[in-house]
DNA sequence: GAATGTGAAGGTTTTCACAGCA
DNA sequence: TGCTGTGAAAACCTTCACATTC
């Protein structure tokens, strides 16, 4: 039974559930090294501290992938969550910022994993530029436009401090890229094709202090 | 008028109004320095992208802080949020894992502006060990649990590898540590009392990614 | 007049519960 | 029997709309 995939979701898929689904991928990863065949709902659940009625749910909005009595199939499952995230093939990234968090960003794995590929790197401190980063050189900020379309650029990541983000998303926007991650703790203006997201890393401390300062009870873990 | 908050909320308060609160508190520290004297609802609305009403139901989940009429009143509703949020204080941080992420949060400033003072450092390397940081020297992380109440540490960064991250909670557990950020891809187990955030930077290029291959449009950004 | 505070409405997401299938 | 797939119910969150206040 093949279900609303076909032809585009018929519903739209909460944003909850792509990141769901960026955990369902890794923990099919981690059962696969496991050598397990297949999975219940109830046991990915359990993994990623959910509910197997929610996995269930999550799946079936991209078509029917198990099999009743069963379970899904490990390795199938996790080839067609790849699909969907779009993580079955290599993106060009961009980033632009080789400071401390940018610097760590470069080696960052989990990035390379998912086929977030960093191609080409940025800063405009010329004591960077030319210099070499896990066999990259540090290009000067100043042709950034240029040097993102030459270098078929797809993704950006964005790690420069908030005084300078909003010229440089600027700069990239005009070079046509329509994806940006951004580190830089400011709201950036981006046109409305483009997608932006912010990764704040404060804000889950700011989330934790509130919890331990209220007592709160989170109703599940993110 | 004073609402809910006497005697704590009657109402859950709901983890989206809480990262939203950490929205606010940045828009009120930019507003301050632009010396705003009072914001609406809209105007602090329309700098983080969300719905006048929305922000008002926020705030009056905490009590009422404005004026019909009028606005917020800018320091007051920061200090208020700062109050609400837990982060009138200063935390004591330790950082486990000194490597790539590891010395990036140590310089990241977002931390320390929010009340998140690293005091302490560990790692397993012993080049890094003795080294200096910032001013810290990098404990040995075979002393964890000892060192980590002995500094009497209440907030716990695990930047590891996967592998080891599991028997380094454990430790920061028995060290009584009651809130850990984590950045290791992997899901720990803690106990119930005991909050856990996870950061995973991979998961926001994932959304990309997603987004991009099925055009997908959201509600709203986050 | 301007903007808050808030019940009620509307919308979305999660959970329930069970029919259906291997 | 075991577990998926899914309508329906429940829970939750956001937006509306307006009485209220400055």
């Amino acid at each position: 039974m093949q279900s609303s995939q076909a032809g585009g979701p018929k519903k739209r898929i909460s944003e909850s559930t792509i990141h769901r689904l960026s955990l369902y991928y890794r923990a099919l990863s981690l059962l696969e090294k496991e050598n397990y065949e297949t999975v219940s709902s109830k046991e990915l659940a359990k993994r990623e501290k959910l509910t197997p009625a929610q996995v269930r749910k999550d799946l079936s909005f991209f078509g029917s992938f198990g099999t009743r009595g069963l379970g899904y199939p490990v390795t199938e499952l996790k080839k067609r969550i790849a699909t969907i995230l779009g993580i079955d093939r290599v993106w060009r990234v961009a980033l632009i910022g080789v400071g401390n968090i940018g610097s760590a960003l470069v080696s960052y794995k989990e990035f390379a994993k998912q086929g977030f590929h960093i191609v080409k790197l940025f800063d405009n401190d010329q004591r960077k530029i030319g210099s070499n980063h896990k066999g990259m050189i540090v290009s000067d900020i100043a042709n950034l436009e240029q040097e993102l379309t030459e270098a078929r650029i797809e993704v950006v990541v964005v790690a420069v401090p908030a005084t300078v983000a909003q010229y440089i998303v600027d700069d990239v926007v005009r070079a046509g890229v329509k994806a940006i991650l951004n580190f830089a703790p400011i709201n950036l203006r981006v046109p409305e094709d483009v997608y932006l997201r912010n990764e704040n890393m404060a804000m889950e401390l700011e989330y934790l202090s509130f919890a331990m300062v209220n007592n709160h009870t989170p109703k599940r873990v993110k």
